[in-house]
DNA sequence: ACAAAAGTGTTCCTAATACACCCATGA
DNA sequence: TCATGGGTGTATTAGGAACACTTTTGT
């Protein structure tokens, strides 16, 4: 008889819940989207938006469920598993396994978040200026991971794509890896290797803000992509 | 009042399992560790190694615990967490949700594989000859995902070093990027590239097998280590 | 004419590739 | 002396890094 399956059975007491981390582009800074909780733990405190997955949704299915019920946030550009966190200690009420989630999205000021039946309030921060969170360390773990993930995603992906507009400049594109990178890029340099790296085509129109009109692009493909390898 | 809470714990149906791929080399080929399953479903098959997360154990302690519980296997060189596998109907018997991880293991050798409570069985297959697994897709899935996982760490991190003895000599070394490429790779360029990277110290030793003795290495650090980049 | 941002080429240097022979040992 | 695997150097090429001025537009 499957012992170990019935033990399994008798002790269902764990729970799993996803967590999504947002992050989207705008005034030059990476900002992610945290949750004002209504309930607790942590009421009044700021906290990744995540709940919950029933018996019957997959993860993603679940992760996308609890952003829009909490967010009001809906139609996301990319979405990808990050890690699961699950140490015993996470969560003061059981023993809650999260699977976290990175989404990035792009024209964030398209979007209405809205105040739902979990969250007083759904609003974007900047990445340097995170608020306290709920939940003690474990939300501030999960963040931090999906920033290194993201970086890292920069350097050998072209994920970046995924943060701008359909139509975009390379400066636009420059201005985010500046701002990831927390460094200068050289313009000539930056643009000589996307466009050698065929990630993006021109069109025909131009954009005109300050100075002279700039060229407007369109991502080739959507489509994650990989670079480079150690031998 | 916590109203998602209490529904969650009210439907407490969802089990979460850790399945751990191990993965060695040997006999010049890439092997992974399987058991033959005692309990249904799928008696008789081989599966991935893995079992039930208790309510008291981190999933790393879990993974171990029932690595070792499985297939006598006790003290791993690299543990790393894969993916988490959530599907509504990977496995029959409930709705499970796999945390995957991958364990990479050196001088299979000396290691001794128990039958035990829970297998019958547990031995080394290479990876291109693998039988079918129980749990349909699922397991299948698993390994596909860890295999390219590990590729993928090969060509950008030191972890190639896990897979060796304390000592190794650099023709060792290349032999396993050979056999995970799947291709040849010239010798003066690998040595040249290895010793740049500053990965591994020579012994004052050498081995003797066939042909002129070959001098000894060892890993400077076994910490995973990253390079390159997009941009 | 000036401010503001877009756009463009060349030189230098480092790192990747391709390639073939001699060396130390045991049988 | 032969078979076996270990060990080594150079020339070519491709790509990364550093660097400054001209262009187009609006005001």
């Amino acid at each position: 008889m499957p012992t170990k399956f019935n033990d399994a059975v008798k002790n269902w007491k764990l729970l799993v819940a996803a967590d999504i981390v947002v992050f989207t582009f705008c005034d030059s800074e990476l900002k992610v989207l945290l949750v004002k909780r209504k309930y607790a733990p942590g009421v009044g405190k700021w906290a990744i938006p995540g709940g919950f997955v029933r018996e019957t949704e997959s993860l993603e299915t679940a992760a996308l469920r609890e952003l829009k019920e909490e967010t009001g946030l809906e139609k996301e550009g990319y979405l990808e598993q990050l890690y699961t966190f699950g140490d015993v200690a996470r969560d003061p009420r059981a023993r809650v396994i999260s699977v976290s989630f990175l989404v990035l999205v792009n024209e964030p000021e398209k979007i209405k978040l809205k105040s739902t039946d979990d969250a007083t309030e759904a609003k974007w921060f900047s990445v340097k200026k995170i608020p306290e969170l709920s939940f003690g360390q474990s939300h501030k773990e999960i963040l931090i991971y999906a920033l290194k993930r993201l970086r890292w995603k920069f350097e050998y992906t072209n994920v970046a794509l995924s943060l701008l507009p359909e139509h975009f400049t390379l400066s636009d594109l420059q201005q985010i890896y500046e701002t990831m990178y927390n460094d200068k890029v050289d313009k000539r340099n930056f643009r000589k290797k996307i466009l050698s790296l065929d990630l993006v085509e021109p069109l025909e129109q131009v954009r005109q803000e300050a100075g002279r009109p700039a060229l407007l692009y369109k991502a080739k493909s959507k489509k994650l992509k990989m670079f480079a390898r150690i031998y």
